[in-house]
DNA sequence: GGAGAATATCTCAGTAGTTAGATTCCCATC
DNA sequence: GATGGGAATCTAACTACTGAGATATTCTCC
């Protein structure tokens, strides 16, 4: 129930793995086979176990955070997206925010049994639907969008302002072109 | 089933959402309420939306990749973990890969049954177990990290060499202070 | 103005995990 | 050499989604 990770028990996603010091290895069986690669493909694995592990540790406190009100992140990010840009069509909130079609199908409707959003349709194209904040939804966000908004700075105490906004930068190049790289 | 993401159609995790540019409202209703925020929490919010839609792409990539053998991305990074380092508690698996303990239990009972992984038990403390690769699961590993090392790499031309290295610096950094924090 | 391709949402079965608590064992101390 | 706290793992119920396909509507190009 209580989330914790100092250490870094019992929390969120896979990180990968690989590399780093020789250790333990406290029973027989060879520790580590040869596998070769480059200088590049070192780096790159690396920052992807980084890259991972910072998320999940940043994460933890987003979650923490959200839970404390009953909200998984991504109806925290749902409401978010609504209350900083208003009413919104369904797909165009499923692509911001990153999950599956029928995702946001499935979160909208949890939101709209919370009676925190509420889904209108579009008179231009009646395949389309709106998602909006009702008045509840919107007292809810400028509620507890101000302590969201304090506990992700303090998780983030390990990077000055300044270093935030050049990591943020590097990261965006870094992310647009991973999506941008089709997949095999 | 092709997972795709060039735009960001139906993928993983939720990103968080907020700020930007002006734009459509289409119909009625306020479009941005204002929620006071310092400089400090804007770009802390903003890194952690560019950390988080980063993570969905290179880990869309990653994720294709181990799919590719019929693995999901925590299979694969326990294989990587003992192929690198050799036979190791759970326990120790659990903490490296950052899942739950009962996570950990059952990944390893997928991966026995698959024929990859298997269990043994430690002399010295009976409640505790190694997993280690079997000889079939070191041979996969041989057969496919070289392949998943190479579409990290790729997935990750955003940035030099030089650049993932000085990124990883600082991450690692912002993910320790984080997981140091302890939530409230 | 109609056929077919494309788009927006929804449905629903399936899945990869999490959480809480049970079990078994270790270890320090009495 | 008992006792009790604390690890290490496992169990079982549950959860938050995903993915593939269904449905309804719109767009495009004859």
């Amino acid at each position: 129930m209580t989330p914790q990770l100092s250490a870094a028990p019992n929390r969120s996603q896979a990180a990968p793995q690989h590399a780093g010091e020789a250790q333990d290895c406290p029973e027989s069986k060879s520790p580590c086979p040869p596998v070769a690669q480059s200088a590049a493909e070192e780096n790159a694995l690396r920052l992807w176990v980084i890259l991972s592990r910072a998320h999940a540790a940043i994460g933890a406190h987003a979650q923490a955070d959200a839970a404390r009100h009953g909200l998984t992140i991504a109806e925290f990010a749902i409401l978010e997206v609504l209350f900083h840009r208003g009413p919104m069509l369904l797909g165009e909130v499923q692509k911001r925010i990153l999950v599956s079609s029928g995702g946001i199908t499935f979160l909208v409707d949890r939101l709209a049994a919370k009676g925190l959003v509420e889904r209108r349709n579009c008179e231009r194209d009646r395949r389309a639907r709106y998602a909006q904040l009702t008045a509840t939804g919107e007292a809810l966000v400028r509620e507890i969008f101000p302590a969201h908004a304090a506990a992700l700075t303090r998780a983030m105490t390990g990077l000055s302002t300044d270093d935030q906004r050049d990591i943020g930068d590097a990261l965006r190049v870094l992310g647009l072109q991973a999506a941008a790289t089709t997949l095999p």
